[in-house]
DNA sequence: AGCTATTCGAGTACGATGTACGCAAGAGAG
DNA sequence: CTCTCTTGCGTACATCGTACTCGAATAGCT
């Protein structure tokens, strides 16, 4: 298992039962796995190290490697894990509004829960239970006689949403692990005195509107994320044929600030 | 300038004229900007470490912390370094659709020019091009009566759908250099086998159709950008109020796959 | 011109990382 | 027991960002 891999970790499953001689395994990939989130959880995905998983798990950094043939393995390994807790029915319910929104929200929830994995810039993952999510969203948009590209086209903007959502809520987290500052702290110290610089100079007119009149960034989190997700599901309704049933009541998404 | 900064990179301009004593600087914080783009273009982010950007420009690691106070800021400085090869009119043409299919089109180009930045994941940048291509994005969806709010939700699908696109079509690149392995041998080699698996399992029919009658994959990159932005386009058209002028002349975006 | 204050250039060094290598310890099969 | 295979893990290496330090260079003042 040490050895370089050059297929995908998806191809290399554990062994669980083995027969024959040799001595048999002290750990498991899922016990890694797992203490690599807990790990990555409080102190962020760089203290998940190799040598802190085996300090954790009472062995030495190399013992890790029997299990898992490189790092970045381990990463997708945790991916996948932290889309397992991304509960959903076997099918979805019919109502393509409230099963997309609900794998939003889930997925949402599951990236507050690990905040370094929405610092991850990467390849999709292909493990089983991300495929699993997204078969169920797919399927939700199915029936509309949509050609599947657009129902990945479609499914992405939910998708991209979603993941740019809780970037913007979480990125920060990880920064300031790195930096030590908190939000506050660098909201004020950090770039504060520069935001306010930038908005005298009026050479940023919308930024500086932004500034001024957004109500978003003051919103309480969950309003802000839902404040977008209807726009991205309105752009959905707008997009399938037909079918005014699941649309919004409203004719827009609620705003915020008033209008 | 070489102490621990508390204060963004934005705030701590580069003194370029300097009167008084003291050794005049051989350097300049654009030169190694520049030389760090260059050496991230060809060998990835990561080859572009302090020692190898002090080594061609022909001195030490250390002397580049005269100009940059630590690499994060420097990377900072590359990301704004980008943004000002997006080539914009002063302000925008009047035709929403035109301008932000513009910066879309452009904010693709540049990040193919510079593949490694489309695999950071990081805190928006607050550098003056950045924000000039922001306010003129967010001055094309102005003047409809829309809050700032819906603006700013409005140009975040696009720029979301910017950002995910491009980075589908390059992340690879990124993992290729890790690895060592294209992108035809990634397919093959790496997922391939185990895509089929998955397919012939029969546990995820969404996925199966899409990789069995999927077509956007297929396509040209420019086909698939254009289609995905589309989609994008039509749904700000359908979020704007009554201006039908600047939608799409089609119903739907185009069918690469034929409907 | 010479002195002084100040700034830049860069070598050395430290703690950290992922992981290749090699061997000892353990366990079923004969 | 002996053989054979597997796991456990200590050691070692290349590489990273960057703190520390001091000599070299330069402008203004006497």
């Amino acid at each position: 298992m040490s050895d370089t891999s050059n297929v995908s970790i998806w191809m290399r499953p554990e062994q669980v039962q083995r027969a024959g001689p040799g001595r048999r395994p002290g750990y498991s990939r899922a016990q890694i796995t797992a203490t690599a989130i807990r790990i990555a959880d409080a102190d962020g995905l760089d203290a998940a190290t190799m040598r802190r998983i085996g300090q954790e798990l009472g062995t030495g950094a190399m013992s890790l490697y029997r299990y898992v043939p490189k790092r970045d393995d381990l990463i997708d390994l945790m991916v996948d894990a932290v889309a397992s807790e991304i509960e959903l029915p076997d099918r979805p319910s019919g109502d393509w509004r409230a099963d997309l929104s609900l794998v939003a929200h889930q997925t949402r929830a599951a990236g507050f829960r690990h905040p370094w994995q929405v610092t991850l810039a990467r390849r999709p993952t292909l493990g089983p239970n991300s495929l699993r999510v997204y078969d169920f969203a797919l399927s939700a948009l199915d029936g509309f006689g949509l050609h599947i590209d657009a129902m990945t086209t479609l499914n992405s903007m939910v998708a991209n949403y979603v993941d740019s959502a809780v970037r913007d809520e979480i990125g920060w987290l990880e920064h300031a692990r790195h930096t030590g500052m908190d939000r506050s702290q660098w909201m004020t110290e950090y770039v504060g005195p520069y935001v306010n610089q930038v908005v005298a100079s009026g050479k940023y007119p919308m930024f500086s509107r932004n500034i001024r009149e957004g109500t978003l960034s003051h919103q309480p989190p969950d309003v802000r994320f839902q404040y977008g997700l209807d726009y991205v599901l309105n752009a959905i309704a707008d997009a399938l044929p037909g079918q005014p049933i699941h649309r919004a009541p409203d004719a827009g998404p609620t705003t915020p600030g008033g209008c």
